[in-house]
RNA sequence: GGCUCCGUAGCUCAAUGGCAGAGCAGUUGCCUCUUAAGCAAUUGGUUGAGGGUUCGAAUCCCCCCGGAGUCACCA
């Protein structure tokens, strides 16, 4: 059962005696004519030419001002707030009173009247008629606005409880507008990404979320199990493998925006199930898709936000085209005075990164230090859009060599504000060489590393079809929003971040 | 998973070993142009759960639950 609070109750005892009064209090359907907004800019030109404007309006009452014969209360529909005027004059005093006692902060109502102008200016529906849409029993987290001198809005006793608004994301969105501004350009951007792909030839497609093997990425996967099948099935801890078998059969730009699942660690920038864009790019090669990722990443913030110019944090960012391209042997020895290229295994490495009086792990392969030295030393200083390109083979297995340069591969990472922002490179076709890159990874890592790569056979039996020299990018969605939005951590831009299992009493 | 910090009324926060409080929200009354409306009165608490120390615990200790930060893993 349901423990109820003292202020609960006293909205459930308003509910009784409304029903009691034989008042629908969740009528089936209810009508309007004009949002917030549209009665407003209605009204506004109507004034003009002293015409009467009437509308019947809808929304959810969040703030009431009761005054004897008469009753301020604004609502908020989904186009913004608007003043309702009870009175009087227009519904007696019976039914004022009956507004006053029964309507709360959170009730869901409809009102019917007519557009008019209180003495400070307000657009406000002069009210007819109203009744309850919908009751809240349970009173939204109360939050103030207070319209300073200066226009700018503070609110007061807002939900700032990280996790309340992370739980009870509804009350969150309910109360804050910002955060529903904030979801709405998130649906923004990735529109914005499917209108530049699709305006340059590349297909939509869908692939399996559940799948019998994953792969295309180093991380854990989540187990289930299929019941009929008898067997487990993973969830896709990447898109990779699957998008490539559809360039195999002769789709040349091909792109999915879905969720990946990783069964690993929850932080500031990772929840272990985010939004990914990837594509394949057929004929193109890293350098090609690089010049693709600016443009494309300018477009959604033209788009979205109309300026390439954002902030993030204390940062001033400017996406403009073309990004800084740093080569990463480069980028490495400016920040750690060690030239990858110089030593090419561990050991090698390790000791070459101790000469410098540097602290690297112990018992990792070469392509680990090198990722330990982008991340402890590179990957911070990376502020401003840049592609740091040509990475170690040995943490890149699907990656296709640099001619002439067995140890490096054509890929590249794109960053800003900081933190990796995507990947991609130029794919590996030759399906005898990405049989060996299996085996090898199979033999790097020990046997029950729980990142070593599965061996995908139908991956190479699609290769040796004749797969088409192609460039690959991925991307994580949820910290591009971040990085646009100036948002610090993935939670404030996934509806229902993952959090522990919640107790009900 | 390790470490650090946090959890007090519906919301935002006080009280640091000595009577659990404030603002808003709520309730009652007054008020015909308010807008954090105002004025007056008033309700509301298992201080996250459990155990311990103490004459006395929101406060100190132990354990559990949840969250935040950070490290590890990763995108």
């Amino acid at each position: 059962m349901t423990e109820y609070s003292s202020l609960e109750k006293i909205r459930l005892q308003k509910l009784e005696e409304l029903r009691a009064e034989g008042i629908e209090t969740y009528p089936t359907r209810a009508e309007r004519t004009h949002t917030s907004a549209q009665a407003i800019a209605e009204f506004e030109a109507a004034e003009k030419e002293s015409r009467e404007v009437g509308a019947t309006l809808t929304g959810r009452i969040r703030a009431t001002r009761a005054m004897g014969k008469l009753s301020f209360a604004h609502i908020e529909d989904g186009d913004g707030k608007i003043q309702l005027f009870l009175r009087v004059n227009e519904l007696g005093q019976a039914q004022v009173e009956f507004f006053n006692k029964m309507f709360d902060i959170g009730d869901f109502v409809q009102a019917r009247g007519v557009m008019m102008r209180t003495k400070s200016g307000e657009p406000t529906l002069l009210v007819h008629e109203f009744h309850m849409l919908a009751k809240a029993v349970s009173p939204l987290p109360a939050a103030k606005d207070e319209t300073l001198e200066d226009g700018s809005i503070v609110r007061h006793a807002a939900l700032e409880s990280a996790e309340i608004r992370a739980r009870q994301r509804y009350a969150d969105l309910a109360v804050n507008p910002e955060v529903r501004e904030t979801f709405r350009k998130r649906a923004a951007i990735i529109k914005a990404l499917r209108e530049f792909l699709d305006d340059k030839g590349f297909l939509e497609v869908e692939t399996p979320i559940l799948q019998p093997l994953y792969g295309g990425a180093a991380a854990r996967p989540f187990v289930t199990h299929h019941n009929e099948l008898e067997q487990d099935m993973y969830l896709r801890i990447s898109f990779e493998l699957y998008l490539k078998k559809l360039l195999v059969g002769n789709l040349e730009k091909v792109y999915e925006i879905g969720r990946d699942f990783r069964n690993e660690g929850v932080s500031f920038k990772h929840n272990p199930e985010f939004t990914q864009l990837e594509f394949y790019w057929a004929y193109a090669d890293y350098l090609k898709v690089m010049e693709l990722t600016e443009q494309m990443i300018a477009f959604t913030a033209q788009k979205v936000f109309g300026t390439l110019k954002i902030k993030y944090k204390e940062h001033d960012i400017d996406l403009t085209p073309p990004w800084t391209r740093l080569e990463m042997r480069a980028g490495l020895l400016n920040v750690t005075g060690v030239d990858i290229y110089a030593h090419t295994d561990a050991d090698s490495l390790t000791a070459g990164l101790r000469a410098k009086g540097l602290n690297p792990p112990v018992g990792v392969p070469r392509g680990k230090l090198i990722d330990w030295m982008l991340g402890e030393y590179l990957e911070p200083t990376l502020i401003q859009p840049t592609f740091l390109y040509d990475y170690p083979r040995d943490i890149s297995p699907l990656a296709k060599s640099r001619p002439n340069d067995p140890l490096t591969v054509e890929r590249f990472e794109g960053y800003a504000a900081g933190f990796e922002l995507c990947n991609a490179f130029t794919e590996l076709n030759d399906p005898l060489d990405q049989e060996s890159r299996f085996v090898e990874m199979g033999r790097d890592y020990k046997a029950d590393d729980e990142e070593r790569h599965p061996l995908d056979e139908d991956y190479l039996r699609a290769m040796r079809y004749g797969m088409p020299p192609n460039g690959g990018f991925g991307m994580g969605v949820d910290r591009l929003v971040m990085l646009l939005m100036d948002k610090h951590s993935i939670r404030e831009v996934l509806l229902f971040p993952a959090l522990r299992k919640e107790e009900f009493s």
